[in-house]
DNA sequence: GATGAATGAGGGTTCATTCAT
DNA sequence: CATGAATGAACCCTCATTCAT
């Protein structure tokens, strides 16, 4: 990515395995989204590449770790996007706002990678048939909110309520929206987060303070 | 098969077939709930009830039936359930309530029963790979939480807000936090009702009437 | 097999169930005997035996458990054939050659058998890659024929050596003379099995005693 | 073997060339005797030896040669370096005894490569299933072991007996020993192999004979 | 000379389903 | 009614080999 001026001979293979594993990486997600986990077969992810299925043995150790890297791929991703939105907020009621919104517009940038996300969040075991993910992997999401929702009561914006509650909450109602969305693609999205945003607005502001 | 004489196309099942499927419907929600629908083989399911794995299949046209009937036992108990301990409601925001609450108290006596539904609805899938269930499966709640924020709002208890997204947003909320105890079984779930009852009260409500 | 006077259709299904268990560990000892340990494939052990290569999965736990079964099989029988003819013997002497030619005996009747029995004693290795069988697995072989030199050793038949480098050496001379004849079929086996108690009774005798 | 300009079809390796195929068969060496010879892959091979799997192929035209060259240099080693010892021998009761012990010193001194040399002869095997080397490969070693039985036959050192059996199970004896070794590294080597050429010595000869 | 990339066959195993008994 | 036996497809993975670079 940067300075590729110096020495571009000696990158050229690393930059076609890098090529091949974000070629598999994206069949995965979009045989993932389209087909389901279940269905998700390396037999298929090689045939929607155009690819035989030894290719993706060869750069991935196995299935989990083509699993794992789509996680990586998609959470970095959205974390990194929402992360830049949020800079320029400054109160907590901004804040919350943003994160929706920024959620909400990432979502529709990138149906088919959330889509995929959220089937291997839900389905991936590991050998002795624990959740891989499952609702722990949230946990950063759930502490992210936490701190705006105490920095809100602090400040006096927020009432008084449970953040662990509220941050489950919140988090289950964008993930909702989304696969609302999904399921009813001509379903308004913008207008659904402007009504999340309105909802949580109210459900968290404090009433006995004067607004701004 | 037999005593075809008074109904349509249904055929009529004896005591002890309804009995074998009572008790193969109770394996695989006991089995789907512990391993995942992914582990729950009509194997482990056979199994898990004792019985031989035939006797699932001359039971039930398939392991879809199967899954079907699992889906349609649980989803009516608490629909049933749900419905009786709204009777006794008065008012929208009472309605309300008393939805999250009992709904909270049919998870904490079916743990198993709802896990397992949850496993099936967002698993289950049709031959040409499309969720057999899914987000679509819950139309039903909505319809019936968008009757209750239509009469408050006709009422004057409920601000004007989208009925549709207030609706797939209670009910993620719901389901949610059932998830978020099953992962955590020392959350304290009826303290995180309430905390839910609460929330949606104050973004529903209509601030500019006075209150009761 | 004993008493199966009462009670015949109980025992008939198991009895199918060992007719098949029984025709896979032929089969599996013919592939073995006739193409080696590593080219013995659940896949090739089905075809030689026409049946699917499911059914070697549904009669036993896996490959491992086929492989013991052909061991337990095998070992038993040729323990039980040698031990018998030894009974009659009275002397070390006699017990020595008569352990020689009961086993010579019993390979010129199970070639085959035991032609598979080696292949997998020295090829078949556990999931961290450590022999399951090896030389280890001689350990009753050598103590058993210690007992019989110990007993030649204070009897006075017998002179002075390491008990345990002679149970070694015979039981070598025997597995090789077998290997030998299967790779020279026309090899005069019963006239090597002669020569060889003449070896080992030259080997062990004690010389300074007068012959009986 | 070297200064192959005067002759034939083989081509003339330069010592680039040569040290490429001695360090992987190096490697195939080590790697077979620590796994054994199902788990010693062209990839396990080229791991251990710190090079890429293309280059085996490169340098040998198949595993098939990669494994006969083992063969050759391990074999000959072990042929060069006990016909040396046995040079100073005089009689055959000497040779015999010299045989034991050079062939038991080399085993000691290049375990390893017994190890890969015992796995590769006893698995390896042609296209059609049939051994590649087996126990004919022993062939050269029995004529030589039977060319002295008979000269201390001629000499009257040694009795008559039949000159195949005995070569095959000293040979088998010797072999053995080193498995025994190898299996229980604490054995005593040295011990082992006097009381070896004591057994023999006494099972060749000719007691009608005063002895030298 | 040497490499990494790719292939395609075959490995053992699991599974839903069918069927004779 | 119920069973155990059997099937055949699909699963993930490993491997020796080939080939363009």
């Amino acid at each position: 990515m940067r300075s590729e001026i110096e020495s571009s001979g000696q990158k050229a293979r690393s930059f076609i395995e890098e090529a091949r594993r974000a070629q598999i990486v994206a069949s995965a997600i979009e045989v993932i989204a389209e087909s389901g986990f279940a269905a998700a077969s390396l037999a298929q992810i090689a045939k929607h590449a155009g690819i035989s299925k030894g290719v993706i043995s060869y750069h991935f150790a196995g299935k989990d770790e083509l699993m794992e890297e789509v996680v990586n791929q998609v959470y970095t991703a959205i974390g990194e996007h929402v992360l830049a939105e949020m800079e320029g907020a400054e109160s907590a009621t901004d804040l919350l706002r943003t994160y929706i919104l920024s959620v909400t517009a990432h979502m529709r940038a990138h149906r088919t990678q959330l889509r995929a996300l959220g089937e291997i969040f839900y389905n991936l075991r590991t050998a002795d048939g624990q959740p891989h993910y499952g609702i722990k992997a949230n946990e950063e999401t759930y502490a992210a909110l936490e701190r705006i929702y105490l920095a809100g009561q602090a400040s006096g914006e927020f009432r008084q309520f449970d953040v662990r509650v509220m941050a489950v909450t919140m988090s289950s109602a964008v993930d909702n929206m989304f696969g609302y969305w999904v399921t009813y693609p001509d379903h308004d999205l913008d207008a659904h987060a402007r009504e999340l945003a309105d909802l949580f607005e109210r459900a968290v502001k404090n009433e006995d303070r004067a607004e701004d």
